[in-house]
DNA sequence: GTAGGTGCAAAGGATTTGCTTAAAC
DNA sequence: GTTTAAGCAAATCCTTTGCACCTAC
């Protein structure tokens, strides 16, 4: 089963983000929040199609912008060329583990350590505001696979 | 004065990577170990131009391509759909703070706990092979220069 | 009824590539 | 002398935008 097949209607207009929920978008965010792992906008553009017929590139476009706006979608890196995205509703500060086997993601906890205690920013006088992180290996199915 | 501005011509043409050291190779080696922070191709080829006449922009792609392979040029993000590089010749795992004031970057030691310790993930059934962190934040400069 | 969304196609812009000439080794 | 790199321009390809029409509210 895929992991966010039971997301709600209410759910999936709220993920949406501000301004109007067309059926487009609301087939977008429907196809985002079932989306195995991390996602290209033109994996999510076939897979909403499935969805809402004549569906144009641009409208997903749109739609990613304004979901990735309200924190519903996430940028986690890229894959040639192109901006990988995440479904991701959770709150509060935290991080993704992409597997490279089969680009299933999880969030994790921020591992970083608080305040000043990143002794070596600290040292070079720099105040740290802000961070990103993404971590990369394999999940529990393709290390047993790669095990084989 | 600038970082790197003393970097000798044997370490110049190391950096460039293997295979042939021209003139213009060597022009922007030296342009990039001279940036004061993290930079883009167009930037770094205006900076190299003053150096070398002519010079292509398609060389500039090139050449960074190679010295990013060697390892002596890191991707540290984008800013404006350009990717950013610094100029890099530490060895060993660690990562960069870069002020989102001038631009400048500095080299930190990873802040990550080794091996299993990245508990939430190891919860999850991920095994870490890889991450990427970037951290932004003020450098001393330009902290002052916003208090006052 | 109206502001905001959609589709289409064209524009934009970073990066890559083909090809001929020049230079490193 | 060979082989690899440079320069130029055309080609790619992701992403954005303009515009006329449609629809959620």
């Amino acid at each position: 089963m895929t992991q966010h097949q039971e997301t709600n209607d209410a759910a999936l207009r709220k993920a949406c983000g501000s301004g109007r929920v067309s059926t487009q978008r609301l087939g977008i965010a429907r196809a985002a929040a079932n989306m195995a792992g991390a996602f290209s906008v033109d994996e999510l553009h076939h897979s909403a199609c499935e969805d809402v017929a004549g569906l144009g590139v641009a409208t997903v476009y749109r739609a990613v912008a304004s979901m990735t706006d309200c924190g519903t979608l996430t940028v986690v890196g890229e894959r040639d060329g192109r901006t990988l995205y995440v479904w991701c509703t959770d709150d509060g500060h935290h991080h993704h583990v992409i597997c490279t086997g089969c680009g299933k993601v999880a969030g994790i906890d921020c591992p970083l350590p608080k305040g000043d205690a990143l002794v070596s920013a600290t040292e070079a006088g720099f105040t740290v505001t802000r961070h990103d992180l993404t971590l990369y290996g394999l999940c529990a199915a393709c290390r047993e696979r790669s095990a084989r």
